[in-house]
DNA sequence: AAGCGTTATATTTGACTGAAAATAACGCTT
DNA sequence: AAGCGTTATTTTCAGTCAAATATAACGCTT
């Protein structure tokens, strides 16, 4: 074996009825951050190495499943549109950065507890 | 929004070169963990609800990935054959079953903190 | 030799996934 | 009216994944 490491990943998900869906990851939370940077899904998706239709699919599902929309669009327009994290996306932004940094930080100490 | 919930998973992977490859997670170790139990790839899958070829594809990967094999098969003999799990597959088991209640507890902690 | 329960392996099928491309709609600018 | 850059949407294609099925090999029991 070469190399043996630690890894994980968490998320937010919703559960209606007996359904559950996962609402808010790792991936979402970079390509919002992009999207807030840039203000265009477009221009999120290129940075991202994704393409338009999944990343536009994404922002989707995340207004849907959400009670408030966190990213707001407009077609056409000065510079052909646009997109806007709200400040509900704003929220979900900051708790799961924290969140993640918090998860960083446990898998670290189990990586320091394996090695020591 | 119905019902918001955190949920995760963490695994061990292994990096030969640029390659990085998972190598133990929840599925495997519910799996070594019944074929400990009912000493059989077979039954094991069947307890899981997983196909025969899924369950035994699963230990290739685990005995090619590690160092040493973490489960032995017979083929044949008294029962028709059997699978054992090595004292490496214990090991690995073991390992991997206290992470996941530390990393259960890191859930718990984080539902508390957004709750309360 | 036949039967058994298992491991081992190949093939097929369907479902899902992601990429890519093409097109429409939109509203401002010129 | 034409051009623009974006959002919005459909279609197509290839790759992956999982389930299902079928068959062979194995070694003991009878």
């Amino acid at each position: 074996m070469n190399q043996l490491r630690l890894n994980g990943r968490i998320w937010l998900e919703t559960t209606t009825g007996d359904v559950t869906q996962r609402f808010f990851g790792i991936g979402p939370m970079e390509l919002l951050g992009h999207i807030q940077r840039t203000g265009s899904i477009n221009q999120a998706a290129k940075v991202m190495h994704m393409s338009y239709k999944r990343a536009w699919e994404l922002v989707q599902r995340m207004n849907q499943q959400a009670d408030q929309p966190l990213v707001i669009t407009q077609t056409g327009g000065e510079k052909g549109g646009g997109a806007l994290v709200t400040a509900e996306g704003e929220k979900f932004l900051a708790y799961y950065q924290a969140l993640q940094i918090r998860f960083q930080q446990f898998l670290s100490d189990e990586i320091a507890r394996l090695s020591g």
